[in-house]
DNA sequence: CCCTGATTCGC
DNA sequence: GCGAATCAGG
């Protein structure tokens, strides 16, 4: 497999999104996971929260420990430098499970979006006690709604057309033929419209209105 | 052992 | 440029 213009797009996306290299290749397919990860490296992108992060290189000597079990000699590495633009702080994200074991991410907003928790049933933010302050409750859904962001989308919002005016609520899965986002004007300061707000940060609902399925826009069953 | 991303290096 | 192999941490 190449790295198509669509494909680098999407692997941009969805590594931007928050998705994971696993679940980028397997969406991707044709790719390891590895490869997802070098090309995401060759394209600039990099770092991100990665799991594995602890060794901070502390201002102080190191003399640099020589690779002790390696088929080659690998000369030391100069500095591995980590931490240089990463996010503040991830926003909690409400994670359900559809497929793996492992916790499924939504798509991120990136940096500069306000940190928002969740949305309550009344359209009021749910904030830390730090947090004194929403950018603008956007008065979202009050129940959820089925997926069906407008009755006829002309056109569909493609990858490429994603920008943070439009929702990027994705809509079937990357490399279907009619994969899509969205598209709808967004919720301002969020990355996706209304609707899909209240999808992503999910609204607590009243006790015994709980049935809709938890929908996540990557790795989910198929919200369309 | 599972997962994660990071890096290296032969191709 | 690509990605398997490897490393390193959770």
């Amino acid at each position: 497999m190449s790295w198509t213009d669509e494909r680098i797009a999407t692997l941009k996306k969805m590594w931007e999104g928050g998705a994971t290299a696993s679940q980028i290749a397997d969406e991707l397919g044709g790719v390891s996971r590895n490869a997802v990860i070098g090309k995401a490296h060759r394209l600039g992108l990099k770092s991100r929260p990665s799991p594995v992060k602890a060794n901070e290189p502390k201002k102080a000597d190191k003399a640099p420990a020589a690779r002790p079990a390696a088929k080659k000699p690998a000369p030391p590495r100069p500095a591995p430098k980590a931490a240089d633009s990463a996010p503040a702080a991830a926003p909690p994200r409400p994670a359900s499970q559809g497929s793996g074991g492992q916790s499924q991410p939504l798509p991120n907003p990136g940096p500069g979006l306000p940190k928002i928790v969740s949305v309550g049933p009344g359209g009021f933010l749910r904030q830390g006690p730090g947090d004194q302050q929403a950018p603008i409750p956007p008065a979202p859904p009050r129940r959820l709604v089925p997926a069906k962001p407008s009755p006829e989308i002309a056109d569909k919002t493609s990858l490429l057309d994603l920008s943070d005016k439009v929702c990027r609520w994705p809509m079937g899965h990357p490399g279907e033929p009619d994969f899509h986002f969205c598209g709808e004007p967004v919720n301002p300061g969020f990355p996706y419209c209304v609707e899909h707000c209240g999808r992503a940060y999910q609204a607590q609902l009243p006790r015994g209105a709980r049935r809709p399925p938890p929908p996540l826009p990557f790795g989910g069953p198929r919200v369309r």
